[in-house]
DNA sequence: CCCACGACCTGCTGGC
DNA sequence: TGCCAGCAGGTCGTGG
């Protein structure tokens, strides 16, 4: 479940059970994710109180009062879920890493695909940890423009589509808002990246922005059943205008001709687009 | 440097 | 019904 949206509602939903919260124990239940765990990844986070929970583009993380950050990717396929204290816990599949806190609840990591990153660096070398340090700008503060995005695409001969999933082009968009975002701004998503004009990169720029506060306000979005936190699933994939809704009319671009979401395959990933509005 | 492509994993769906 | 190819919200390394 992991584009900007669904990374930051992940966020919101732990905080109330990790700010503040120490933790006591820390299970491994298999030696690393898609790398693995750093060495002593389960005693440097054994004793230590987390003092805040902050999100970079679609990692969460972590700073612990030891002076360490612990980092958090969810891959295609991770999701945390919170034990009530005094509930019995017996693992389930692909339950990877658990957390006992002081509190008694526990908080669960689990990744079928084993596509998720876990990781522990020093907080005063943040810009230099590998995975952050060349990631461009957050999308929803004013870091991120259409001025800045032109410039970001200069030169560049990548379809746009492509350049979005790019995290050093613009940080937290993936597949779904990539998709979504385009058709908002009307792009074709096969334009090369370096020929957009700055008044469609102002369009795109607002555009991203729109569609990822929308799926905010919705709790993100819940694709094969993956839930938030609480259990919750977020509502915003019944607000997609082109992602998933490949053969469909298209009704939202508001013109009138009969005409039907298509799909591409860039850079190996599908793109859904309306070859009507998206010219 | 830039870009294309495969690798990493498991699970679900749709077509036969 | 059962089987299997194909596909899934992401990144990274290796080539040319």
């Amino acid at each position: 479940m992991p584009e900007l949206p669904e990374v930051e509602t992940v966020r919101k939903g732990l905080e109330p059970l990790l700010k503040g919260a120490t933790i006591k124990t820390v299970t491994l239940r298999r030696t690393g994710l898609r790398a693995p765990f750093p060495a002593g990844f389960a005693q440097s986070l054994e004793g230590a109180t987390i003092t805040r929970l902050r999100r970079r583009a679609k990692y969460i993380l972590a700073d612990l009062d030891t002076g360490q950050v612990w980092l958090s990717h969810l891959g295609m396929s991770g999701s945390f879920r919170e034990v009530p204290k005094g509930t019995p816990f017996t693992p389930e599949t692909h339950d990877h890493v658990i957390l006992t806190l002081e509190s008694g609840k526990r908080l669960v990591f689990n990744d079928p695909r084993r596509f998720g990153q876990m990781d522990l660096y020093d907080r005063d070398q943040e810009d230099a940890h590998k995975a952050l340090s060349a990631l461009g700008p957050e999308p929803l503060t004013r870091d991120f423009s259409g001025l800045v995005l032109h410039k970001r695409l200069l030169g560049k001969k990548v379809p746009i589509k492509v350049a979005l999933l790019d995290q050093r082009v613009v940080s937290g968009v993936g597949n779904i808002y990539a998709c979504e975002a385009l058709f908002r701004a009307g792009i074709n998503p096969r334009k090369a990246s370096g020929k957009i004009n700055l008044a469609s990169c102002d369009d795109l720029a607002q555009a991203i922005k729109d569609v990822m506060n929308a799926a905010l306000k919705s709790g993100g979005s819940s694709l094969r059943n993956h839930r938030q936190v609480d259990g919750k699933e977020g509502l915003f994939q019944h607000h997609f205008m082109v992602y998933d809704h490949a053969g469909a009319r298209c009704t939202a671009c508001g013109c009138k001709k009969e005409h039907y979401i298509k799909t591409i395959v860039q850079a190996g990933r599908t793109t859904f687009y309306c070859p009507e509005k998206q010219r």
